[in-house]
DNA sequence: GCATCGATTCGACAGTTCTCGAAATAACGA
DNA sequence: TCGTTATTTCGAGAACTGTCGAATCGATGC
C-alpha cells in the first residue's frame, strides 16, 4: 500500500498537461508500452524534456520502465492508479452503497458490460 | 464532463499534503460538511492558508461550498472525483475485462459486499 | 576501439506555488 | 451604527517546477 507521500507523487504527477498525454498514451497502448523516443516523437515534446517527466510519472506509480536493447520501453503501471482509486473512494459511501453508484459507473462502462 | 484543464485542476488540488488531508477529512465528513474554521482548527493550519487551499480544491471541484450565517461550509464534491477515476480508467482493459479487477477491487470494498 | 543511436543528467533561467502577516469583506447581535 | 466573529484577499519572500541546450551515459555494430 502507498503512503501518503508516494500518493502525492501521483497526483502531481498528472497535475501536469504532457504527462497527463503520455499517460493517456500509455494506457491505451497497453502492457507492452512504448520506447521513451517514440513517445517524446508522437508528442512532439523534446526527449530530454520527456525523460525528466517520464521519471516523475514514475516517481508516481503511474508509468514502469524496461530496457529493451538501446531503448528505454515506458508501460502504464496500474498500481499507483489503484491507489490513487482507493484514495479517492475511501470512506465515500457511509453505510449506503447506493450513493457509490455514480462512482462504480466511471469504472465498470470501461470494463464492458460483463465485467461484473 | 470535464475537460483537460479541469482534471488537471483536480490532480493538482491533491498533490500537497494539507489539501489531501482536507479532502479525506471531508469524505469522512459526509454531505453536510464542515465550516473553513473548523477544519483549520482540526488540521491545525493558519485559516488564511487554509482558505487558499480550500479554493484550490473547488477549482478542482473537489469541495463544494456554502454559506450558513458567518460560516462557511465545505463538504466533498465526487463529481470531481468522478470525473479523475473515469480518466485514470478509460482504455485500461482492452476487451479484457478480468484486468480490472484490481482497479474494481479498490473500490468495491469501499462500498460493503452488498454493493453489487 | 570508435562511431552512432537512444536515453538520461546537468545547469541555468523563467514561471509557479506555498505560506502567512496584515488588511479587507461579510454576517450577525446589541 | 458599532463591535465581534468568520472568512477571504493582498502582498511579499522562499521554495519548487518546467523547460531545454549541452554534456554524459549505455548499448550496439563494425
Amino acid at each position: 500500500m502507498m503512503n501518503d507521500e508516494a500518493l502525492m507523487h501521483a497526483f502531481a504527477a498528472l497535475a501536469q498537461p504532457t504527462r497527463m498525454k503520455v499517460f493517456r498514451l500509455l494506457v491505451r497502448e497497453g502492457p507492452d508500452g512504448l520506447p521513451a523516443g517514440d513517445i517524446a516523437r508522437r508528442l512532439n515534446v523534446p526527449q530530454n524534456t520527456l525523460s525528466t517527466h517520464l521519471a516523475v510519472l514514475a516517481r508516481g506509480r503511474l508509468v514502469r520502465k524496461r530496457r529493451a536493447g538501446r531503448h528505454v520501453i515506458y508501460a502504464a503501471d496500474m498500481e499507483g492508479v489503484r491507489d490513487m482509486i482507493r484514495f479517492l473512494t475511501r470512506d465515500c459511501c457511509h453505510g449506503h452503497p447506493e450513493k457509490c453508484e455514480q462512482l462504480l459507473d466511471a469504472l465498470l462502462p470501461e470494463c464492458g458490460p460483463a465485467a461484473r
